[in-house]
DNA sequence: TTGAAAGCGATACCAC
DNA sequence: GTGGTATCGCTTTCAA
């Protein structure tokens, strides 16, 4: 090698490229863009040495002038999760065409969490940023209104979105769910759900229970509640409460599907019947929930679709076309199965 | 607002806040990355300000100096299958704690689209890449190689690895789970994965189904290979397929556990006793695997582990300090439950 | 303990 | 069409 330059060496620049090329470093800048102005011969010159060199572009130079990272921010609160998995895949591949990367970040379902990570991807100075839900710090919410950057709230409906809201009305469906439930005849329905702290969602579940249970004129019992972890085991314990407690319970509302996996598993090692002694829905339409036995009744919950529309909301932002429409409800179904 | 900078007048840049603590930029930046050097006072007094000011760091201009970007790129053929997504959760909460993002990149098991992705992420300066697999592309070795970055190669085990490689010996596993069926008497044992072209998993695990046959003493049937997508509706048809031909089998192999799943459904409804009619053995240990009816005897893969050793591999490498060691085999086990 | 100067690699803006 | 110049915001190096 004959290169001239000090520090690594192995770092190839536009500059590298423009000395051998015998042009100016903007003018490979330009070429290497595919802008129309340079002259097509010029601009494969530049391409081939480019490629002879091995050159790779320093993205974070480029964000430096620019401002654009090509960065989008997804905040979920987790993502081992298949439900989220689903959407960040969707997302990824919707953005993906048009040159955006996705950057990650668990919540943990943890409001505090995500304040860091909103502080992180900002100073990534990721171009748009996604957060599941509407409830957040204060910090959280400053940093984004004074950052400016498209923001996308997903997952559950914000009736004054920090930019766009695209989701589900948690509330409305945990009363079909619950309505359903009551449509079987049941009168001693149990909730068994994640921690509602901090999470929207949940809140609103459990509040779309309570209520439909009211309306209905069936008592609110503080027994049949539980919250736990979005974890298998959380539907397992609370079976296990309901009967070692002896609380006559003829209905379950899990509000996840892995929860009312757990349900299903534990009635059946219990040889109770479902849905004869307990019915039960769940909430999702995960995978599973049509291959346990019985099969699951459950929300479906439009993960798939959230993400289409999460992508096509983002690149409209970005290209400073407004979204179209500042919140949207993709809407949900009631699948009937084997559980009610 | 009395600043008196031009462009932007939201962006608050350690300049600012040097000039309202009256003190030189550079000390700003020692001062908020916690330099001992500076004095505490000072150090609290330059904190505040920036707290004030609502500062975010701009990562683009300190990587553009220090060449440490704080990112780590992961590519996986898939997220939304949960079994990567579990490796991916666990890779990104190993390295979080020390201030390392994820960037997620997917292959969809092309070895082309690997390429594209490892070029933008060695543009993005990632500190370090993990790859699944150890088949790339020329292109995919060179770029890495020149680079000179720390490469992960996980899932499989290679021999001669880009960097370290951490995984499992899936040839191994394969005949593990075929010489199983074989011990429960079964001679005419398909396989039914995903395809091979591009996926050394895949390879393997296809090899040490034959070599294990062939060891046995059994005819390889070519009919008997069935490949497609590693999904459901894979091994759903493979069953169809087996049926409608005629051809007698009274084992399947399935090399994923979502693809054991179609099977032991399409199985289920053609009422085709599992494991009297045909023995079914899986591959991953998913959650599912424990969750059908009859509940499915698998290859329990290590995902999480894996996800474990390649973040400790990382943080090793990052540091500098070497890593545990080149290749790493995690290990697998049968597990034997009612299919089989 | 603090600061001045010199970039990092690429791009925007304005000439030519 | 092409090039010079001035940054972008921060950190490294060397002095004080």
């Amino acid at each position: 090698m004959t290169t001239s330059r000090r520090a690594k060496p192995e770092t190839v620049t536009i500059r590298d490229i423009a000395a051998r090329a015998d042009v100016s470093p903007i003018t490979v800048s330009r070429a290497l863009r595919g802008s129309e102005v340079v002259r097509p011969e010029t601009r494969e010159h530049i391409a081939r040495i480019a490629r002879e060199l091995g050159y790779i572009p320093n993205f974070a130079a480029g964000m430096l002038t620019s401002k654009v990272s090509s960065m989008i921010a997804v905040i979920v609160p987790n993502m081992a999760n298949s439900i989220f998995a689903t959407t960040l895949q969707e997302i990824g591949e919707g953005v993906g065409e048009d040159g955006y990367q996705l950057l990650i970040g668990c919540s943990d379902y943890s409001l505090e969490r995500e304040e860091e990570l909103v502080r992180t991807f900002l100073s990534r100075q990721t171009d748009a940023i996604v957060l599941t839900g509407h409830l957040h710090t204060p910090a959280t919410e400053k940093m984004l209104r004074q950052s400016r950057v498209p923001v996308v709230e997903m997952w559950s409906l914000s009736g004054a979105p920090l930019g766009v809201s695209i989701g589900v009305n948690n509330y409305d469906a945990a009363v079909t769910a619950t309505e359903h439930l009551i449509s079987r005849g049941r009168r001693r329905i149990a909730y068994i759900g994640g921690d509602p702290s901090g999470n929207d969602r949940a809140q609103a579940r459990i509040q779309g229970y309570r209520d439909t249970l009211e309306k209905a004129g069936l008592d609110f019992d503080p027994a049949l509640l539980r919250t736990g972890s979005f974890e298998f085991d959380t539907g397992a314990e609370a079976v296990s409460f309901f009967v070692e407690e002896g609380l006559d319970v003829d209905a379950i509302f899990a509000a996840s599907d892995i929860i009312a996996l757990g349900v299903i598993l534990e009635l059946n090692r219990r040889r109770i019947a479902m849905p004869e002694k307990i019915a039960v829905c769940g909430f999702d339409d995960a995978r599973i929930a049509q291959m346990v036995q019985p099969a699951l009744t459950t929300i479906k919950f439009p993960r798939r679709e959230i993400g289409q529309r999460v992508a096509e909301a983002l690149l409209a932002m970005l290209s400073g076309r407004a979204p179209p429409q500042k919140t949207c409800d993709i809407g949900y179904s009631l699948i009937v199965r084997e559980t009610t």
